[in-house]
DNA sequence: TAAAAATACTCCATAGGTATTTTAT
DNA sequence: ATAAAATACCTATGGAGTATTTTTA
């Protein structure tokens, strides 16, 4: 059987007549006919009953017909669907980033990105870095927003931007007082830290490996969780400065002798069938998180 | 487009890998995969992002997979209509008689029709001989019941039966002590007789030309509403055996000197698809109908 | 007799196979 | 380095065209 059979067989039904019908789809009269009787054959069952005066379309051609005519809408969807996503710029774009850094980033650039790009469609996940990573391979990510090293050399990887961790104290805190502090000061508190496989967490660790907090550990909890942890002065934490706020309980401290940061890049697949897009839209995020 | 390669592209995106894919579709890898390049290029966009590592079936081609999935449901379709139809001696069969004939003939062969065919489903017509001849034509009735003599020699046309006509008379008409009539006896009494149209009609007035009843044409009417005149004595009218009674109000009379008669006949077009299964029928309806 | 579908036969397009190359991780 | 898809090239199937025959109303 073949989309062509069907098509013919529809125009046979329609005009009744086998060479009016071959003059429309745009063939001879003996290859409309070969085809006709080729798929009466394959399917052991006759679709028309015909003789030199008289075409007459059989019960059982009626239904095949109906389910045919279906089969050829269904394939011009088909081409609606790819004529449409080829030519405008429509479709679904889906973004990852971690839970430390996606309700900070994705304000910030998904306003702009929605006004650009009006026909497409954004879809937000927050994950941890090796659920986006995965996400990222498997195709059910378009764009992952990661902490550098990635070191996945299947993804076009390009530095965003280098966001610092402050350190946050309560305006209670002894620390509260200073503009400043250095390494040293961070013996003298208690450190807050969120659960294992968050990626501020090791990056902080590298800071203050000597840290243990095995004893609170912040499960399921979130950057905005330790924040209300440190405005009661429960103890400090590092927040990465797109994470600053203006809260009034808190104040941020930037380091002097140590430099602890974290660098955001942008992912996608190198051979992603977006990639031109994608191109679009990571141009316009560079341009958006120039701090 | 080819339904073919939708099957193709049905199989990547379940094994996520063209050669298993090609495997499974028993072709060769390079086959399948020039395929959908041809497929992907006719469409002009991508079904899968591919490397050498995986295969990711893009937005769009999940969209064109949904679609090319409910196609090759429906092509399945049409092979089970095929060949349910083909293997069973199923369908519809459309029968057609003409309205003086169809409440006497349809009650004597369709239960035996029924239990001899319990797959098919019987439709009965009554329409006028003209109706009945067009629609058999059209292919909108399988068989038609009509009066010799059918002169459409498109179709295979039998004699059934012969079907005499009795006048009948209310028994309290002076004709009603009489065992048999003649001609001439037609000459006393008022003949009532059904619409133009009617091949009864016809059919009577071969035998008593001279009637003229355009007084009281019974539009619409039917045998029975005749035979209800007749019994409040309004007139005569000619009965055909077949819709012979025992109404206690008439009583049936034969002739002598004129033999009037129609010759109840079975048509079927002789191109018929379901020709095998008419001709069994047939043989059924002409065991039903010696008389 | 005539209109229409079926057949005959040739040609060409293209799907498929095998061998090989390219590609990207 | 290697797994996997793409390409090259050849073969063969089969779809399409023209001319002709068959059918049947």
């Amino acid at each position: 059987m073949n989309i062509r059979d069907l098509h013919y067989i529809i125009l046979i039904d329609k005009y009744k007549h086998f060479a009016k019908a071959a003059e429309v789809a745009n063939v001879s009269q003996p290859a409309l006919s070969m085809q006709v009787n080729k798929l009466e054959a394959e399917l052991n069952i006759k679709i028309f009953e015909r003789n030199n005066k008289k075409v007459i379309t059989t019960d059982i051609g009626y239904k095949i017909i109906e389910q045919a005519k279906s089969i050829l809408h269904k394939v011009d969807n088909i081409k609606e669907i790819a004529k449409y996503s080829a030519n405008h710029l429509s479709g679904e774009i889906k973004l990852g980033a971690f839970p430390t850094l996606a309700p900070y980033l994705f304000p910030i650039i998904l306003p702009e990105l929605a006004l650009q790009f009006p026909k497409l469609q954004f879809f937000l996940k927050e994950e941890k870095t090796e659920n986006l990573i995965n996400h990222l391979v498997e195709g059910k990510l378009d764009i992952a927003f990661l902490a550098l090293p990635v070191i996945a050399d299947i993804f076009f990887t390009e530095k965003l931007f280098r966001d610092r961790f402050y350190l946050a104290v309560a305006k209670t805190n002894k620390l509260a007082m200073r503009k400043t502090v250095q390494k040293t000061d961070l013996d003298l508190t208690k450190i807050l830290l969120l659960e294992e496989g968050h990626c501020l967490r090791d990056q902080a660790l590298e800071f203050c490996p000597f840290v243990n907090n095995t004893k609170h550990d912040f499960s399921g909890s979130s950057l905005e969780t330790l924040r209300q942890m440190v405005a009661v002065d429960a103890g400090v934490t590092f927040i990465p400065e797109i994470a600053l706020d203006k809260n009034a309980k808190l104040k941020y401290l930037s380091f002097t002798d140590i430099n602890p940061y974290r660098d955001i890049a942008i992912c996608y697949r190198k051979g992603s069938a977006k990639l031109a897009l994608l191109e679009e839209i990571n141009k316009i995020i560079k341009e958006l998180t120039k701090f």
